[in-house]
DNA sequence: CAGTGGTCTAGACCACAAG
DNA sequence: TTGTGGTCTAGACCACTGG
């Protein structure tokens, strides 16, 4: 079957009809596909009209695309899943839900070892420790442990913290060029079960994250979730 | 200070520097920054070379870009977390342990209600539905609870998925197109406690995904994970 | 060595939305 | 209306890597 009239010219369409491809198995697993040149020919485009729709279904684990070798469809289709990180008022105020927020603690303590290690801190250097719950619905919604690098943020220090959340400032004051965080569950302490409203021992959903500014750490926070909390997406 | 001989030429370059005026706070959360002609000008390279580094970047959450009202830095960057969702044998030997897998129970059974419901299916539409255990160095590492619609995949029927998992040949023999995921947390009940070999009621860190091809559900899934799983990424 | 993807360029036109 | 980003093109050169 020859296409004459039905030319594929944008990249989305090459992407569409690339797809089609792969779910309808004519191009299966492991299989290498014509290489971009062809495939502008075939579609009666430019190549780089091609190449930004293969490249964009490699970045999204479906294509291996390696130089001389060419493309072949993935063996293991790693999906990548893009979450949203968000401000946990935008998100809650994004369900339509009121939010509030009671900074419960703060005080300024020498880094905890475990954590100065972490940090690849100095010894004995400062740290801002804050301990906050965050309302949806005037119900306890996330506990947050956060500790804050002084010495890289020093305005921290004359910030309002009562009013608006760490995270909050940190976004709006400082910034940073890399970041880890983790997932995990972990079973409520008698404390965060009280700020929650759960039981102690109920399952909480957990994120651990660290940011960097090229080599100075800014923040270490752990959040931990009502029971009940589930964080979406699609792939 | 005028750039004459160390131009920017290439994408790469040109991101490093947006994001060095960023995280400087040269360019504040809310400005509006220079237009493409205007950047690419001043980098001495083609405005497609700035697209390419600023689209990059408003994917990433970092700008926002709108046609006519121009690149602003974001307001609340809300960044991506990419996660790799692998296969679970991949993952487990990837991180230098032996896997093992165990087929508990596979039935075919209408689907239940809720079910039906989430995946548009008719009405007493028959369903696969399979229990397994994932084990990582001999140890219970995940317990997972699938239903697969098996009119879309008659072929599962015929399969061995007493030696391979049903998620790795779903992998290799059907395809979709779309899917969603989320993550929570979950108390262990008493047989996800003893097939994980913890208490029950331990914190358990969980996935729930579904996956369709057009309209077509292929499968739905609940992974429960052992305690102290945790699943990490960079942002 | 040679074939493949990766990228840059200069120019063009288009789509969208702010004013 | 008009300025902005979004995209396509044809051609070119480069970088990597398989054979």
């Amino acid at each position: 079957m020859t296409r004459s009239s039905d030319e594929i010219r944008n990249w989305q369409a090459v992407q569409a009809e690339v797809l089609r491809r792969l779910h309808t198995r004519q191009w299966r697993p492991g299989e290498l596909i014509p290489n971009e040149a062809e495939l502008a020919r075939e579609f009666g485009c430019a190549r780089a009209t091609v190449n930004r729709a293969l490249r964009a279904l490699a970045e999204a684990g479906l294509l291996d695309r390696r130089r001389k070798a060419g493309t072949r469809v993935a063996l293991h289709p790693v999906r990548k899943a893009t979450l949203d990180i968000s401000i946990v008022r935008i998100e809650v105020e994004g369900r339509g839900q009121s939010y509030d927020y009671r900074l419960l603690s703060r005080d300024e303590l020498p880094a905890p070892e475990p954590l100065r290690v972490r940090l690849k801190l100095g010894d004995g250097a400062p740290l801002l420790h804050l301990r906050a719950l965050h309302l949806a619905d005037g119900n306890g919604h996330m506990v947050e442990d956060r500790w804050i690098n002084a010495a890289a943020v020093p305005a921290i220090r004359d910030a309002d913290l009562s009013r608006i959340s760490a995270n909050e400032w940190l976004v709006m004051h400082a910034s940073f060029s890399e970041g880890d965080i983790g997932f995990s569950a972990a079973s409520a302490s008698a404390d965060e079960a009280r700020l929650l409203g759960c039981d102690a021992g109920a399952a909480l959903f957990v994120i651990d994250r660290t940011t960097w500014n090229r080599d100075l750490a800014i923040t270490s926070a752990r959040l931990a979730f009502a029971p009940g909390y589930r964080m979406q997406t699609v792939i």
